[in-house]
DNA sequence: TGCGGATATGTCAAAACCGACATAGACTCT
DNA sequence: AGAGTCTATGTCGGTTTTGACATATCCGCA
């Protein structure tokens, strides 16, 4: 890769392991990480908006602080299953969980 | 969140006995169970539009026929995960899983 | 009625997931 | 520097999910 091309990637907020990282997935895989992605961000918006840490969080809908921390990092070991439930057991409706699954990620925007 | 309460829901029409198990969920609950089953009847859509049998769709993505079947049945044994990766491996994007979202669901429409 | 293709249901071993715990790192105070 | 608070990471035993298989039920159609 051309080192201004390389330059000018990293100044729009992008690193360049990510982006060949990205170029490995298939459309599908690559799908099913920014979906998950979304909601990741989603739960830890919501947290950060009512101010609660993640062991309030945990405490809250009956799991740890190491999970909560997991799924706001869109772990591996975190299920699209788990970070539902935790957003509708945080007051998200069907409709929430559908605006934040189209909502674009801030490193992604730039393509 | 139960599997056993959410299998008592899997039966297709309505019945008294439905009914009165439906108001026993709690709100989250109601929200777990409707997006799931928006989700299975996405899929069955898709399918059919698609004119395919539930065993090549199994083959499609690495299922079972039985699995499938599940799947559009919104069964208990069925995760969120399993349901949106099968729908994006089938050519679903991030913004077609949240269409299904939104949509009600016929059964619910009555309410 | 019986056949054949499709869908539904039940079960199970293997894989994936989850809550819990320990611990490390980051940051702010004093 | 040390203590306190919050978040990140690694691990592990118990639970849930999953593909596969067997079998049952449904639905035309001859």
């Amino acid at each position: 890769m051309d080192a201004r091309k390389r330059k000018r990637l990293k100044k729009a907020g992008w690193t360049v392991g990510d982006v060949s990282d990205f170029l490995k997935l298939t459309p599908e895989e690559r799908e099913y990480v920014e979906l998950k992605l979304a909601l990741s961000r989603g739960l830890r918006l919501q947290r950060e908006e009512r101010g609660l840490t993640q062991a309030e969080v945990a405490d809250r809908v009956g799991s740890s602080q190491s999970r909560v921390a997991k799924m706001e990092l869109g772990d591996g070991s975190v299920s699209v299953d788990l970070l539902v439930r935790t957003l509708l057991k945080l007051g998200a409706n069907r409709s929430d969980v559908a605006d934040l699954l189209r909502r674009r990620g801030p490193k992604t925007r730039a393509l």
